[in-house]
Formats: structure tokens, C-alpha cells, sequence
DNA sequence: TGAGTACATTCGAATATGCTCATATACATT
DNA sequence: AATGTATATGAGCATATTCGAATGTACTCA
């Protein structure tokens, strides 16, 4: 119990939780929706997948990270406890909406191998539209 | 929630959460039941108190700890998550033995200001006897 | 086969954490 | 008032954690 809390005792571990939560990622979408270096969100989804919190799914060069299926049935109360507190933090909900953009605008890993800046102005524009 | 995460990512202080779930403590009871250093005790009842996870109150020169009722409230799932996995840790079982035997043999903290290796010897005595 | 891409890992620096020993504070008792 | 006791806190050390930069590895595709 104490690894698992180590684990989630970390801003931006639980950053990655949050956005896992409503969608499987892969490393470099991480890496641009919630803005951390590559090497940084591959250390950090390691850790969350060592202790059992995500797993992981390779598809060609990329590696697909999500809320492991046993750490939901086995955790099932702490679980429940995160989602009702990513519904409260600022940042938590910051990083859904540029989730949910991404989303909607049909975004996905290619946009991003292909050209990582435009990504990154895409969430931007519309966000600054909504302001 | 980060902090909260934080402060229960520490075996030693997850170890004090179960025998406060149990019954409030004042520091030198913890000191003895758990075989902490003083100092170190009051450390992490303080560090768990500064996040709001315990409350203590003041009783001539003992401070009662215990888990504060605005934490159980406020964060249910998490206490039950706590309990659940409390009870598969062995340490966390070994500590309420303890407890219960310091309580059965309605010891308190005047005993131990009189003399705390008479209270560690009781203790001592009762578990080689179920050995 | 060689270049490019996605991810993992290593290294070193900065910071944080946990512990012990010693000391301070606050209260009790004589 | 003086002494003793329970708890809190400060200093210093060892270890752990986090991060960016650089490098390694595994895979894809021309």
C-alpha cells in the first residue's frame, strides 16, 4: 500500500491519471496535452505501471498507456476517490479540456509525429477562443 | 490531494493511521507500540495533522492524537480504501496485536511515565506466551 | 540496409525526505 | 520557584526523488 501511495503522491503522476482516465494514451500525446518532456512522461507512466496503476499496449513504434483493469477491480474505493478529486482540482481540469479538444478536432499521434507544433497550436487557438 | 498522497506514502505513518483507526494515542503510547524514537513519533503525527488526516487535542502534558472526523467525512472512500488494505498488511496486524494487549491489560500512559520498559516487557511477555 | 521515429534509460544536479541527537517549550508536581 | 515530564523543533547527515540533457533501444519504412 505505502509504493502505491508513493506513486500517487506526485502533481504530475496524477496528471496522467486524470487524462488515462477518459482515454488511453500513448507517450507523446502525453507529452503535449499535459506539456512535459518526453523523458519526463516516460519516467512517470514507468512508475505508474510498476506499482500496477496503468497498463501498457504496443502498436507499432508506439506505446499505448491506460488505467490498468486490475487496479480498478482490486482498488476499487481508492479509485472512486480519485475520480471524485480530479474533479476538483484546477489543473485537473485544465488538462481535460485541452483532452477534450484534441479530441474533438480528430487528433491523434500522426498529427503529432508529423508536425508536434501544429498540435500544439491547434489546443491553443481554441482555447484562446473560448476565453 | 497530492499532499494527502504524500503524507500516506510512508510505511511508518501508515502504520500510525491503523492504530489511531483503532483507538486515540498520545505520543508516548505510539512511541512504545510501535517502537518509534520520540521524536521521530511526533513528527509524523504532526506531519498527518498538517494535512489534515489526524486532530489532536491537549490533555495536561499528553497530546491525544486521532483520525480527525472531518478527514472521514470529507474523504470516505479513501478511508475505506485504507481500512481494507490495513487489514492484508502484516505489520499493520502485528501493531494491533500490540494495541490490543496494551488495552486488555488496561495500560495507559501513566505506565509508561513510570516506568516504559515494564510496559514493553508486559507486551513482550503476552505475545511469546501466544507464540 | 540505412534513416527516422517513439519510447526507455542513464547521468548528474537540485531538492526533498526521514532519521537521530540535542535542545526548546509547555505543563505538572513538589 | 525548581525540578521533572511530554511533546515539539532545530541541526546535520544519509538517502530518495525529480528533472533535463544526452544516449540507448526497438521498431518502421523507404
Amino acid at each position: 500500500m505505502t509504493e502505491l501511495f508513493k506513486a500517487l503522491g506526485d502533481e504530475n503522476r496524477l496528471r496522467l491519471l486524470n487524462v488515462l482516465d477518459h482515454k488511453a494514451l500513448c507517450v507523446c500525446e502525453i507529452e503535449v496535452l499535459l506539456g512535459m518532456s518526453q523523458s519526463n512522461a516516460s519516467r512517470h507512466l514507468s512508475k505508474l505501471r510498476a506499482v500496477g496503476i496503468l497498463s501498457s499496449e504496443k502498436d507499432a513504434q508506439w506505446v499505448h498507456y491506460k488505467i490498468s483493469d486490475d487496479f480498478i477491480k482490486l482498488n476499487r474505493e481508492l479509485y472512486l476517490f480519485l475520480k471524485e478529486g480530479f474533479q476538483k482540482g484546477e489543473s485537473f481540469i485544465n488538462d481535460l479540456q485541452r483532452l477534450e479538444i484534441y479530441t474533438k478536432k480528430g487528433l491523434n499521434c500522426q498529427y503529432i509525429a508529423n508536425d508536434k507544433d501544429y498540435v500544439l497550436r491547434e489546443i491553443e487557438i481554441h482555447l484562446e477562443k473560448e476565453a
